[in-house]
DNA sequence: TCGCAATAGATGTTTGAACGATAATTGTCT
DNA sequence: AGACAATTATCGTTCAAACATCTATTGCGA
């Protein structure tokens, strides 16, 4: 007897396989956005902050901010207006282009990512620390050939590493 | 000369997994947002639609669609509310149990996923259609046994198929 | 059967997301 | 130099998400 496609509840494999991605980012982003809330911090604002100190003590302008955020802000300004309010962010215009701000982490940012790190491993840990190493290296792997013709050239996610 | 591990921009391994899929899921939700948006409809609202049609002409209770959803709806009231302006959805108590409220999809409802059907098999397509299909059946499970334990035992997505 | 907890939805309110329009500054072309 | 286009950020407004609270209905135990 011919095993007979059974009838699943998806169009598509390409279907099934983007309903699992939101399904799975959705919930792993539940735990991460309990801990942050917890720090009054939006996940958004979380990798902005992370993105300064990266570039620490230098700065960079909003609008590069904006383009390296893992998932577009349509709005920075107030985006870094909450920060700027909670002195984690300060942001100024230079005389060379007065056109762009230069935003920059405080050493209270600093100091909150730092207060925050061992429960964002911990949290990432809960998240995902069933898999083993060689499944995440896959998954990676398989989610990046998944944004490749995705991406703009330049951006930071086109190629991994 | 030993490999020495070049310093990657990710804290851990599962940072980077769960920030990739982040990423991924942003890419490929604009694309989709970009076709619904041109009906006047949310991912969310379409969702709900698809899961009304799968047990059309039966009807299902509000909470209970809500939990069907693949990203949690804390306000399904004015969801419906909106779908129903349009006419898309109905609802109506029943004498037995004056609590619920019970929804089902209407003809023009129907008749709106019919129409929508072509477009969202193009969009799946423009999304994923770059992967093998043993490539995409890979990353299916590797994403269901990523959320394997973030899920509830009687979830639609506790296990696939 | 009376009272009280549990269930299901609706509603009020606050906040952030999204989009468009506007303002300020700079670069460029004639 | 002057006009105009391009760049960068801000602001106004609308709408939906999130959370807590409230109302109606039912089930259940004393």
């Amino acid at each position: 007897m011919k095993a007979t496609a059974r009838k699943s509840r998806f169009d598509s494999l390409q279907q099934e396989a983007y309903l699992s991605l939101w399904r799975t980012y959705d919930r792993l982003k539940s735990i991460e956005e309990e801990l942050f809330a917890q720090f009054d911090l939006s996940p958004q604002q979380y990798n902005s902050l992370r993105l300064l100190e990266a570039v620490h003590p230098a700065t960079m302008p909003t609008s590069s901010l904006g383009n390296k955020l893992i998932s577009r802000a349509p709005d920075m300004t107030r985006l870094l207006d909450r920060l700027e309010e909670r002195a984690l962010v300060y942001r100024e215009r230079r005389p060379e282009n007065r056109r762009v701000v230069e935003v920059g982490i405080t050493p209270t940012g600093l100091q909150l990512l730092e207060q925050l790190a061992p429960a964002v491993r911990e949290c990432h840990n809960r998240q995902l620390g069933h898999l083993s190493e060689k499944d995440l290296k896959q998954l990676v792997k398989l989610l990046q050939a998944v944004r490749f013709p995705h991406e703009e050239e330049g951006s930071l996610w086109h190629r991994d590493k």
